[in-house]
DNA sequence: TCGTGATGTTGACAGTGTCAACGAGAGTAT
DNA sequence: ATACTCTCGTTGACACTGTCAACATCACGA
């Protein structure tokens, strides 16, 4: 009975998400403000303040979500991968770099803490928890241990070669050394991670 | 003949830089405005606009400073260090983590393309471009090797991880597991980047 | 029937970057 | 000396932002 009388509140909500992550790449992050998002979702400017508490809340939301993809990622590369640490550490960390160079805008995001400080946002952090602790058990350290052992520290290498690559190459600091197309550049990623990343774990 | 009758340009311009590094420093890059910089500075809002075209223009003077910043750091570093290539590395990895966790905001401008496109700062670009140089050479790799060579890929594997676990610092991804105190977490970086350094180079 | 809470609206406010217009003063060519 | 131009500074506007306040609508439970 009048199922149709009126948009419903998760369509309203989903609509101001699809406006921000598509707002977010058209343009970048500096292009993603609440009232043009607000405006792409169709409805009065105050109107996504009924959501969400402010602009950041939104920005936690895409970066869980970016966490998500992300371990998707790095799960579906290992299980592609040989059932070696090296040959798992090598799939996990292109992974890592593709998705990087895939969703640029919302790797920015999720390791931001002025964007979005994910002490204040639990279910986002936790998400970022799982990525690191899907690092830490496929290099083989079990996940209680303390981040200050010495155990902890291939995990800890090896994760900060594949962000600081994707970061630079992210941000052009490796100018078009890496080739012209997304190919090309993942694909010479690729042979610096899986070069070294044995070096790192063994 | 009355020297002191004013201001002159290099003091408006000065002061307005300083103004920029203040506010940066106090309240991070979101808090650095056109308008609270030229209150800061005691001009009228729309007198920097006379010595920088626009806000990217003063954010690319800090970052240009901050790549001259950084070189001293490692060179300073290097030259204490003993005269391996491991050592130099290993000098020169820590003293880019000095640099990032003591210069935090200046740190992000620097590898920030869509904050300061070094592409139109030349200036700044090759201040930038000196210090990969300081690097590639400290890791015994000629300069003029192409990047895409795999004789550079040590160069690049190291600057990622040192770039990478910075960032990483930076951003509180690692939480507080390296330490409370400053001196704590630079030592615990310190570990990571002597340890696994030589491994990369060798 | 009467709140009451969720959801939406419009209006305001202070803040921003930047363009336009203008003025004081120095230097320079006529 | 006069007139012109250039540099450096001003004030005033403009459209835009995030967010607070106030108000309207409507479903639903007491």
């Amino acid at each position: 009975m009048a199922v149709t009388k009126s948009i419903s509140r998760d369509d309203v909500r989903t609509s101001i998400l699809e406006a921000s992550i598509a707002l977010m790449n058209e343009g970048g992050l500096g292009s993603l403000s609440m009232r043009e998002v607000a405006r792409r979702a169709g409805v009065s400017h105050q109107a996504p303040y009924h959501y969400f508490t402010d602009r950041e809340a939104i920005l936690a939301e895409l970066a869980g979500d970016g966490f998500d993809r992300l371990y998707d990622y790095m799960v579906s590369a290992i299980g592609l991968a040989r059932n070696t640490i090296g040959d798992k550490n090598r799939a996990m960390g292109e992974a890592y770099i593709r998705f990087a160079l895939n969703n640029p805008e919302v790797f920015r995001l999720m390791f931001r803490c002025e964007m979005v400080d994910l002490v204040r946002y639990p279910e986002a952090k936790a998400k970022a928890d799982l990525c690191f602790q899907l690092v830490t058990t496929t290099l083989g350290v079990n996940v209680t241990v303390d981040k200050k052992s010495p155990e902890m520290a291939p995990v800890i290498a090896c994760w900060s070669m594949a962000h600081g690559l994707a970061t630079l190459m992210l941000e052009g600091k490796l100018g078009e050394a890496f080739g012209d197309t997304m190919d090309q550049r993942e694909a010479a990623a690729g042979r610096i991670i899986g070069y070294y990343a044995d070096r790192l774990v063994k």
